[in-house]
DNA sequence: AGCACGCCGACT
DNA sequence: GTCGGCGTGCTC
């Protein structure tokens, strides 16, 4: 083991990285005797208390004075080179504390102490049992002495008696306290040729790629790109395989990954045993596992969201990011990073190939490919034989539904004949809640959320309006507390529980259920929700953006846009492509079995370049038509962006902060500062924001030219600054 | 992230 | 006169 101790001359230091938001690693000394290597977590002093950091290389050189001594090596698989370097780069990358990413990679609080030992029972050895002995005694005895020791509660399960059983042979003296073994079991991993494999010739073929890649070794990427219902996971199921072969472990990023029930399904037919699993509602005893398990090498496939990208792997040798295109890879809170972008990176670093599957690639992955850094295979047809979906626009100029109506004369028709046939069918609307917006009929009053500027929107289920940014929610006023006219007020516009109630009107009996982040609590219901569909039990499915991720519907055969030119308004510059990416996957949820299936998208602007695209299936013109806008305007993926958040609870102060931001700015060549401007949600949970914007040339050095800028211009008291690069939401 | 220090409102 | 609110600053 090489010491990192580069003693000058007098005590042996190391530098520690604490997972906190400091500037960089803090130096200790070395008690005597301890050796200590990069990546070895340590146990350290710090502001009075112990804190776990890791070994993360030579001391800076603190005064002497100030030093404090390492108190102990703790007892982990030291954190891979890879790994560190990842931090790092995420760090300089993202410009924030190296110490803010590697929280990241520990996950857990405390899941470097030694498992604790539970205590349990054991049989004293030689106790004769008197008889007679009751029942409930002579069965726990008999279960305690075949299995060996065991906590009480397993004991009192097993052998089918209460506490006071225990209790009762334990004053007896029959049994006696046991230290157990720390018992951490491992789930049966995953195997390679568990299930079975039937792929279609394109699929083996890609499959194949896929597969060389991971046996060849070394960096890659390979964009694996099929339309809406090709078959992509079972083709890198078989880079996963290959990659557990040969004894590496993987790593799966899925977007919403509490949602993805079928998609763990599917994963255990193939491989059958469960991946480990990683994202936030993962807690407590299961989270400390699986992070050890990860961190020990033991965890072979790690399926999880973005966050499961830092989690330290002894040995990781293949990453796939699956819905590439997903925005929700974009972290926006605490270090702002993009997981598809970082997971890249982490392949890069690691040695390791990459894969990005979607239908609608992104137009930064689709210009690498381009640029002849990522390698494309492609599907290009369905599996099983099942054609792509007709789309037709309707247009809502010459054929509007009715006055307070969202289902035009042509979509209701349309779901007539569907039903008729005895087919199911979806309505998508990427909007909760009843209406987005709530008047007061006598003097207009808009209800607005009190913390954001942002309108309040209704929930009828609920009973309640609710701010759909920072999650206030109130019941519905008596009175308007503007003019003090009595309620009811006036629901303006159409969200999925007003399209639910109209459907039910056309279709009174038809099953409907709706589908939303707010209505479906987990994966569990996700999941159920699902199989009802499947089972046929659903005759029409309303439903948010969540409908439009990875579900398989075999018999779901119209797919209606309620509004399809929803995201489209504002001037967020990648509108196009994230509407065209969005009804595209909607699109694609229709006909993917037998029956051919149909989609219609409600929109009044029917010749706007996304409903053209969508209509004629032009997915090629559209996307270069996008690209030499993005060239044009210097654009991602042609040029790189950068927004600065000020915010802070005064107005003012946020206002005359991001001007003297402004006027602070770097002159760089290539480098140019926009703003600042009142960020289009101003007033956000509270919050005063403004916003600059900054564009950089491809080859323009951003990040150190934004670190020399905000260290001179620092943030005056009651303000903060945030760093987004590569914004994705302009919110 | 904790935890301390430090200046302005309602109370034993 | 104190107890305590959480804003700002520091932790090798």
């Amino acid at each position: 083991m090489t010491r990192a101790t580069a003693s000058p001359a007098t005590v042996p230091r190391v530098g520690v990285l604490l997972p906190l938001p400091l500037s960089g690693a803090y130096d200790y000394r070395v008690p005597e005797g301890m050796a200590l290597a990069p990546g070895d977590y340590v146990s350290v002093p710090l502001g009075g208390r112990a804190a776990t950091g890791v070994v993360w290389g030579p001391a800076a050189g603190v005064a002497e004075a100030r030093l404090k001594t390492v108190l102990a090596r703790l007892p982990a698989p030291p954190m891979a080179e890879a790994q560190r370097q990842f931090v790092e780069w995420v760090a300089r990358y993202t410009l924030s504390s190296p110490g803010a990413v590697l929280r990241m990679a520990m996950g857990v609080p405390d899941a470097l102490l030694p498992p604790r030992a539970a205590e349990g029972w054991r049989v004293v050895a030689g106790y004769a049992p008197p008889r007679p002995l009751t029942e409930a005694r002579r069965r726990a005895l008999e279960v305690l002495a075949r299995d060996g020791p065991m906590t009480g509660a397993g004991l009192a399960a097993a052998a089918d008696v209460s506490d006071a059983v225990i209790r009762g042979l334990a004053a007896a003296g029959a049994i006696a306290r046991a230290t157990l073994q720390a018992a951490e079991p491992d789930a049966p991993a995953p195997d390679p040729a568990a299930g079975p494999v039937a792929l279609s010739p394109e699929q083996a073929a890609a499959a194949a790629a896929l597969v060389a890649g991971v046996e060849a070794g070394g960096f890659s990427v390979t964009l694996l790109e099929g339309v809406t219902g090709s078959g992509k996971t079972e083709v890198y199921f078989q880079a996963v395989a290959a990659a557990l072969a040969k004894g590496r472990q993987v790593l799966v990023l899925l977007p919403e990954i509490a949602l993805s029930a079928q998609w763990l399904e599917r994963f255990r037919r193939r491989f059958g045993a469960a991946p480990t699993l990683w994202h936030s509602d993962v807690r407590g005893l299961e989270r400390r596992r699986a992070w050890r398990a990860v961190a020990a090498g033991r965890a072979r496939v790690v399926v999880g969201a973005r966050s499961a990208l830092f989690l330290p792997f002894a040995d990781l040798g293949l990453v796939v990011v699956d819905e590439e295109h997903d925005t929700s890879f974009k972290q926006e809170d605490g270090v702002v990073y993009h997981a598809r972008d970082m997971a890249v990176v982490r392949a890069r670093l690691g040695g390791i190939p990459a894969v990005l599957a979607t239908a609608t690639p992104a137009l930064e992955t689709r210009a690498n490919v381009e640029a002849g850094r990522y390698r494309r295979v492609h599907l290009a047809h369905r599996h099983g034989g099942a054609a792509m979906p007709a789309v037709e626009l309707v247009d809502l100029r010459r054929a509007p539904p009715p006055p307070r109506r969202w289902l035009s004369p042509r979509l209701e028709a349309e779901l007539g004949t569907v039903f008729a046939r005895g087919e199911q069918a979806m309505l998508f609307l990427n909007r909760r809640g009843y209406a987005p917006l709530v008047l007061c009929r006598a003097c207009g009053h808009r209800f607005e959320c009190p913390n954001c500027q942002a309108w309040l929107v209704e929930h009828r289920l609920a009973g309640r309006f609710a701010c759909h940014h920072c999650g206030h929610t109130a019941p519905p006023p008596a009175e308007c507390p503007s003019c003090a006219a009595p309620g009811p007020f006036a629901a303006c516009g159409p969200g999925i529980e007003r399209v639910a109630e109209e459907a039910a009107l056309l279709f009174p009996d038809k099953r409907l259920a709706l589908m939303a982040s707010d209505t479906v609590h987990g994966p569990e219901a996700a999941a159920a929700l699902v199989s009802a569909m499947h089972a046929g039990e659903i005759d029409l499915l309303i439903g948010t953006q969540i409908v439009a991720k990875g579900h398989h519907f075999p018999t779901l055969t119209l797919v209606g846009v309620v509004d399809a030119d929803l995201g489209l308004a504002g001037g967020d510059p990648r509108a196009g492509e994230r509407t065209w990416q969005l009804l595209a996957q909607v699109a694609g949820r229709a006909g993917r079995a037998e029956r051919p299936g149909r989609v219609l998208l409600q929109t009044y602007m029917p010749e706007h370049a996304v409903m053209r695209a969508l209509a004629t299936g032009d997915e090629a013109r559209f996307v270069a038509e996008e690209m030499s806008a993005r060239r044009r305007m210097g654009l991602p993926p042609y040029g790189r962006l950068a927004a600065l958040i000020v915010s802070g609870v005064k107005a003012e102060r946020v206002a005359a902060a991001a001007r003297a931001l402004a006027r602070a700015a770097p002159s760089e060549p290539g480098i140019e500062v926009l703003g600042p401007a009142p960020a289009p949600l101003a007033v956000l949970r509270g919050l005063h924001r403004q916003r600059l914007l900054v564009k950089a040339a491809k080859d323009a050095p951003l990040q150190p030219v934004l670190r020399e800028w905000l260290a001179r211009a620092k943030a005056p008291p009651g303000v903060r600054i945030k760093v987004d690069i590569d914004p994705y939401s302009f919110l």
